[in-house]
DNA sequence: TAGATTGTTAATCGATTAACAATC
DNA sequence: TAGATTGTTAATCGATTAACAATC
């Protein structure tokens, strides 16, 4: 039972998978880590880990540290990856293509379950066994299979639309690879995937 | 003349693409634009967008806002993506791949020049007009064309590994999809793109 | 000129870190 | 028990915001 009231800031959620990720590369290979060790590896101080994770419970034993298996068992039920996201993917062009590519390795708890799209051309295929149904259907599919979480790729002029639709139809996370600003209502998620934003934070510094 | 002296932090940095972004979509269908509207857009405060421009010049005028053609001039010298950066990408199984495809649209001053890979069956070919080299000849093909980014898109296992590599051959600034840490000594520069840290972050508030 | 909005200062807010008592 | 490391408090640091004089 999390002791977060909402009041957790949305930077200490954006640390927990980094956690989690850094946690997983150590399973198997010892029993428990200390703070110390896992902000080094992250670049940050081991008050920050310890102060992190102290938000959601006491995960550590004093001159121990913390057990790894625990520790991943406690983020993944904070995080609620504890079971399987099944996902829809809208836009099935370059960038779509790539999404579901990247999905194939299922090992991180979140599916593509289907692709929908308006070009005729596409609709009715099947993709790595991922069928691309037409726009219209996405409404019923949605409700039917209690769909939760988007991944929009679609021309940036449609994002703000589609998004819209979406949301309309009971989405409440979008994971959008448009490069184009989308506002959600209040208790709608949204994260964007920006590399060219990434790379002129880069080329910034060089 | 950017009268930053390196005293700018990283977070006002991030900021900027996303201000870009925003006077991009409004290029052409007006001249000027005020702070207000473009902290509304991105859902920042007005006082924030001015703050943050104010760190590199003089950009607006009072009582009229900002010209956004100027502004966008501006932003692009500071970030310095007023020319084409020539890319490498490592790595081509199912990421690299959507990620090939991804830059096959140009307009926004990144270019892939060349993959590399290991893998014999891969070497030789060309996709989309891009050849793919062996790993063994990245060295040389940077240091030629005096590359100074990198796109990573190996198993979470090498990515460490093929990074000390490119930044031993002069690489400075990595962009990586493996969701994986990365150590990378000062003066280089690292981003991650990791959707399922993003997904990661939707379902903990769903 | 009057109105609007900038650039910037000072005040506020929130996040990070240092330090240490508690305790494994 | 002695040593190590947690969880947490208090101090510090940095980022955001409010407010306003300057000025287009």
């Amino acid at each position: 039972m999390p002791k977060n009231d909402r009041l957790t800031s949305d930077i200490v959620i954006s640390r927990l998978p980094q956690y989690l990720r850094t946690l997983r590369q150590f399973r198997g290979s010892k029993k428990t880590i200390i703070s110390k060790e896992l902000a080094d590896i992250l670049g940050y101080t081991a008050a920050q880990v310890r102060k992190d994770l102290s938000q959601f419970g006491e995960f550590g034993k004093q001159g121990k540290g913390y057990n790894i298996e625990y520790l991943i068992e406690q983020l993944e039920e904070i995080l609620q990856i504890n079971r399987v996201w099944k996902m829809i993917l809208i836009g099935f062009g370059n960038v779509g293509h790539g999404i579901l590519n990247y999905y194939r390795t299922p090992d991180a708890g979140f599916e593509i379950v289907s692709v929908f799209d308006i070009d005729p051309e596409l609709i009715g295929r099947e993709v790595h066994g991922v069928p691309i149904r037409p726009m219209n259907e996405a409404k019923t599919f949605i409700q039917d299979h209690h769909i939760r979480i988007a991944l929009l790729a679609v021309p940036g002029s449609e994002a703000q639309n589609v998004a819209n639709q979406l949301i309309d139809y009971g989405i409440k996370g979008i994971l959008t690879y448009a490069a184009q600003n989308i506002v959600v209502p209040e208790g709608v998620q949204i994260q964007y995937i920006d590399p060219i934003s990434s790379l002129q934070r880069i080329t910034y510094y060089l």
